[in-house]
DNA sequence: TAGTGCCG
DNA sequence: CAAT
């Protein structure tokens, strides 16, 4: 590895089958971030409820399947809340993007149908959980930043495992899948900060396939 | 257990 | 770790 590879890796391996891959999605972060916000504008991100009260981190979607959240729990829903229209197709930037980076991390057959858009804002953050409300556990999520760092948490298999702090920046992707498909992560609280090109928030896309 | 606050 |  020579020293410019050395200081900025592509590929930091987190556990089996998962991956952080610093900036790789930045040659296409200015053509997805104008798509990205034309689509936030017209389905404006809301705060779902879970069992266990709101979540501080504003949610829309893109794709077949959308992740919805309520007091009784969480699924996907082909319509948005409170509405019966679907959503938009996921934008061809976002579907290649991701494809590209999972092919990157060993998951050459990745097909989402789902893409989760998170929005936080400085204070937002997201607890330790596991995504297990899909069918198809051998598929992997991909998961891109944009705007102002966070840190994402990246645990095991049990809730009590010690999580790996992973310092995320615009334009980052981590996937997980294989034996980590179902391991605990979550984000700690946003601090304030600006970013350039998006502003005072963090933006992370999840991309899974749902059914 | 996709959040929160209390307790030791 | 509750209470869902």
């Amino acid at each position: 590895m020579d020293l410019f590879s050395a200081q900025h890796p592509d590929f930091v391996s987190l556990a089996e089958g998962a991956c952080w891959l610093p900036g790789f999605a930045l040659p296409v972060m200015d053509t997805l971030w104008s798509g990205l916000q034309q689509h936030l504008s017209a389905y404006p991100p809301q705060q779902m409820m879970t069992p266990m009260g709101l979540m501080s981190v504003r949610t829309s979607s893109m794709g077949s399947w959308g992740w919805v959240g309520n007091s009784r729990g969480y699924a996907y829903s082909a319509t948005q809340p409170g509405k019966h229209l679907p959503w938009p197709a996921i934008q061809p930037v976002i579907l290649k993007l991701a494809e590209e980076a999972a092919r990157r991390a060993g998951y050459p057959d990745f097909v989402p149908d789902s893409c989760l858009i998170n929005v936080y804002a400085p204070g937002s953050k997201m607890g330790l959980h596991q995504d297990k409300d899909e069918m198809d556990f051998t598929q992997p999520i991909v998961s891109l930043s944009l705007g102002i760092p966070a840190t994402f948490l990246f645990g095991g298999a049990k809730r009590t495992d010690k999580p790996v702090k992973i310092p995320l920046q615009h334009g980052d992707v981590v996937v997980w899948g294989g034996a980590s498909r179902r391991f605990y992560h979550g984000v700690l609280q946003v601090k304030t900060n600006i970013h350039p090109l998006v502003g005072a928030q963090r933006i992370n896309l999840t991309l899974r396939k749902a059914r």
